[in-house]
DNA sequence: CAACCATGTGACGATTCGGTGACGAAATGA
DNA sequence: TCATTTCGTCACCGAATCGTCACATGGTTG
């Protein structure tokens, strides 16, 4: 499925050469040339992405942008501000705004390529965490609080439960000692990395036969492998 | 690492005043006359960035800029373009060529380097460093910390894995024995430089066919080849 | 060819690392 | 309050890994 993209620009020239290289990246492209049509087609079509020019009739990118954030349906899409002037950024980029990129004319195509994949590489992988994590036999509910194998519930501390939902969110990656003290315990750990261990071993022997999803790396950290 | 930068053009004190003020301000300058030299080096010596300018003998900037992006070696190199004619900017910066900016004679040293700064600032920032490397049937996962040789995983110790790790990340370039210690090892090296050979060996152990990547430069150091 | 130097190789002792059980402190809960 | 649970640290052990050495090998130089 394409991604879609919403260009809002006044002039024939910026938008043909932004729509153009844009479909060229294989994205599809909408076109609006002021703010009463982009606010509709950002309901109506829901684009991925909206590359939006400030300087604009009637209504400008500031207005467009802070009415896009105000209506549920177009809130969360990311927004790419183009402006001529530097010293529009900061607005731009302001707290009541909330653009997510900015782009100073003049700017080449393969700029605008470049801040385009990024802003959606970052929300598209930006996936809300999952509720349960399932693993064989093994089911971590996170809100519930609860892991079981086959079933059986496993009694575990709020400790253990932490560490290991770390680890599983991150299946496969190796995390090292640090990392999980950070990540587990929060606060910059004044704490001894071997604590980790001793809780890897604790939870080893909570989870039985599920400790196989639990490896050690030697000179690394832990993974926990599916 | 200093950046990189080729500067082509034909006119010798052109050249002259771009290339004193890019070394005055820490880059690694490299020129070229014409368009055939200027295709060479921008292959061998991948540029950070490539000063281009429009009007040369033969080949003119437009073709050494599509040829540039047509080769996938150079292909994603920003361009900074030089024109006599302001209305060569829009074929500058424009569908067909893509260069990353321009700049119109006359030109001053410094807006030259304010331009020059930006656009290296913006690609710089956008390269995330790879989570994996690929090299034929060699991947070397680094969140996972696992390498295959053709799927297949070979085991390896952490050291080893680091030292693979860095070889490759700057596959092409040697590696000084002194180099390798501080990268992987970290730490200023009391260590011997000789070790260093003999976890290279250890390494080329485990990865069996897959050490034909891994070349010893006589009297150099060690080098990972593609 | 001979001497020399850089690198490959195998072996070995030292060190590091992670698993483990124990213990006292801290937190929890009745 | 007291009993119980949970937590962080420690000391110890076996095993994996490391750094170094001595020697072999092979390329380079005169």
């Amino acid at each position: 499925m394409k991604l879609r993209i919403l260009v809002v620009d006044d002039e024939p020239e910026i938008i043909e050469l932004v729509e153009f290289n844009l479909k060229q990246a294989g994205y599809a492209v909408t076109t609006a040339a002021d703010g009463a049509e982009a606010l509709k087609k950002a309901r109506t079509q829901t684009p991925d992405l909206i590359v939006l020019d400030v300087m604009l009739p009637e209504m400008d990118g500031f207005e467009i942008c802070k009415a896009l954030r105000l209506d549920a349906a177009t809130a969360k899409v990311p927004i790419i501000m183009l402006t001529a002037k530097a010293a529009e950024i900061d607005r731009v980029l302001g707290l009541e705004l909330g653009a997510d990129d900015y782009l100073t004319k003049p700017f080449s195509p393969r700029e605008l390529l470049l801040r385009v994949k990024k802003i959606l590489a970052r929300f598209q992988t930006e996936e809300k965490p999952k509720e349960q994590l399932r693993f064989g036999d093994l089911l971590i509910d996170l809100p519930r609080h609860i892991v079981t194998w086959k079933n059986k519930p496993i009694e575990m501390t709020a400790t253990e439960f932490k560490l290991l939902t770390i680890l599983a969110q991150r299946a496969g990656r190796v995390q090292s000692r640090d990392q999980l003290l950070r990540d587990v315990w929060e606060y910059d750990s004044l704490i001894d990395t071997r604590t980790v261990d001793t809780h890897m071993r604790r939870l080893r022997e909570k989870i039985g036969a599920a400790s196989k999803h639990l490896d050690t790396v030697r000179g690394v950290g832990y993974r926990f492998v599916e």
